[in-house]
DNA sequence: TTGTACGCGTTATCAC
DNA sequence: GTGATAACGCGTACAA
């Protein structure tokens, strides 16, 4: 007696258990009071019709789905993927599923408004809350719950989960230095992104600290691609008195100067040291092997989800920005400077 | 928790525009028929608000959302992720959003009826249509939108991707063959995965096409973990006459059997070769690099989103069974046989 | 061109 | 313990 629709819903677990909806829906949520055999015979008739509740439906009536949300800007880039394993793994046993939602739309142009826009779709009823990867965007609706991890803007009004991108960048130039590295170049990342400006921030901090003077003309824009890592270094390279070493503002980046160096015919490390930010999976996979700071991506990824579940059972911390710490690894790009 | 005001509805809209519902909700879907300067004011609103039609709500009335779901069991296992990120190409320009659900519980033991369930969620009005990712269930809801890759079952119902399971094993014996191996161990994938049984049906063609006798005593049981691998490795090499080469049902396997290898003091590819299937990213950085068989698994995922969007487009092809050849990856863990 | 009324599948509220 | 009914936010005939 199935309606004309194909799927088959409440009504029809009610209809064929011979009871009325509201029991059904009552056993469904496994509520309190209902009859033991009530109880058995609408389970059996679920199992039999192999009903599930349309999420849909049941989002938009009760406003709370036990499931979380995590919004991507697109799944090519590795680096988002690492984000993903850490929410994975973070949402095994949680209790809670995960909705990831990412737009196949060139609108993503307009980043900003896509991911206000999108928030709104998975806030407004679909999820309990939501994970935003890389938001540019400043500002959430108010009530929503809303984690971020890797923010661009600085100013967060809400959660964030950020890497010590500052110490972590102390750390790489620290290393050169002791490689006996003085000249170190320097190529930027997203000019939006704040990670980009605490790791910038942290180059100067480091030289400062090793009492190197800090020359403009060693640093380059740029924008987190391997494009602008290649341009870069053909830039630093040519000039009169070139870098012993480069420091790149994440990996993609390095991956850039590695090209660039082979194109240029320099050896790394021998006649060139680089180093990266990140350390994604395929740092390990260059020639030479890419020495990077590790900035756990994964952790990130895990503890956004412990943020929001927290902040879904009010047991929300009063602090906003949560840092997971950078690490040095060390590869085989980097070497001693040549006297 | 969340205040019922909050989410800011169509009405919201339509009442600060002083217009009806079914205005806003014309202007929101771009119909023809409402007047330039209607238009205008209402597209304001929208702005101002920053207004997003629910989703939930939506879907449950519309039946059709431009999103498409992609359903998968985890999201730590790499090989999912290769999956993701052939969808994640392939939904670029196609117009369409794409939403990725995983479940945190434990239910999964009950692979089956959890496929069932969720694709019953996502189905039930969500998304226009979805992907399965090695689905154990055979068979589900008659009338959905679904394709399938790498099913376990074999008699598939709805349009499937899988590798070409059969060609690539024999793609690995043949090379092993080639130098000089005559004593081939092989180790099973999960026992109810179609592409297992294929690929040991292509080990056996292979041996067969190589006019070596097919022996029972050189076939371990296994089910795609590494621990199988190891398990099945020191099975193999103690016994009396040890194959001078083990062909791994997949890669993970194969990382076991390196493994074991190594606690054996046995050199690969010296002492033993060792091929897999699948070519995930990991097989790069094992040490040996592992000799494998690739079957472009993001291919797999690309052709999944366009044989989904062919279905809603009604432009579903006769054909239920599509493959994606799989190649040779030539790598460090295969060597000549010693005399 | 615009507004009214209804239904999508579910849960909460209130009767019984 | 159980059943009827009113929302939830939206799209769409149909009426105006």
């Amino acid at each position: 007696m199935r309606s004309k629709q194909s799927t088959i819903t409440i009504h029809d677990v009610a209809k064929a258990a011979g009871v009325s909806v509201s029991t059904a829906s009552r056993v469904l949520n496994n509520k309190a009071d209902v009859s033991p055999e009530t109880y058995k015979k609408v389970r059996q008739v679920i199992d039999d019709l192999n009903y599930t509740a349309s999420l849909a439906a049941k989002s938009m009536r009760s406003r709370t789905t036990n499931v979380l949300g995590l919004l991507v800007p697109e799944l090519i880039e590795v680096y988002y993927h690492e984000v993903i394993k850490g929410v994975g793994a973070a949402i095994e046993n949680s209790g809670y599923d995960l909705l990831i939602y990412t737009s196949g739309s060139p609108t993503r142009n307009k980043r900003a408004s896509w991911e206000r826009e999108h928030v709104a779709l998975l806030s407004s009823g679909l999820t309990d809350g939501c994970i935003i990867v890389s938001p540019s965007a400043p500002t959430f609706q108010q009530n929503a719950n809303i984690v971020v991890i890797d923010p661009h803007g600085a100013g967060a009004e809400v959660p964030s989960v950020v890497a010590t991108n500052h110490e972590g960048a102390i750390q790489a130039v620290d290393y050169l230095v002791s490689l006996g590295h003085r000249r170190i170049g320097f190529i930027q990342g997203h000019p939006t992104a704040w990670s980009a400006l605490q790791r910038f921030e942290g180059y100067k901090a480091g030289l400062d600290k090793a009492g190197i003077e800090f020359e403009a003309a060693l640093v380059c824009d740029g924008d987190f691609t391997s494009a602008c890592g290649k341009a870069a270094t053909y830039h630093l390279m040519n000039q009169p008195n070139p870098p012993s070493a480069i420091f790149a503002a994440n990996d993609r980046t390095a991956i850039g100067v590695l090209e660039a160096a082979q194109e240029l015919g320099l050896n790394v490390p021998q006649d060139l040291s680089v180093i990266g930010f990140d350390n994604i999976p395929e740092t390990m996979q260059t020639t030479p092997r890419l020495t990077t700071i590790d900035q756990s991506i994964r952790e990130m990824g895990s503890l956004g989800v412990r943020l929001l579940i927290e902040m879904l059972q009010n047991r929300e911390s009063a602090q906003l920005l949560h840092t997971v710490p950078t690490s040095l690894v060390i590869r085989d790009s980097c070497w001693m400077r040549k006297q």
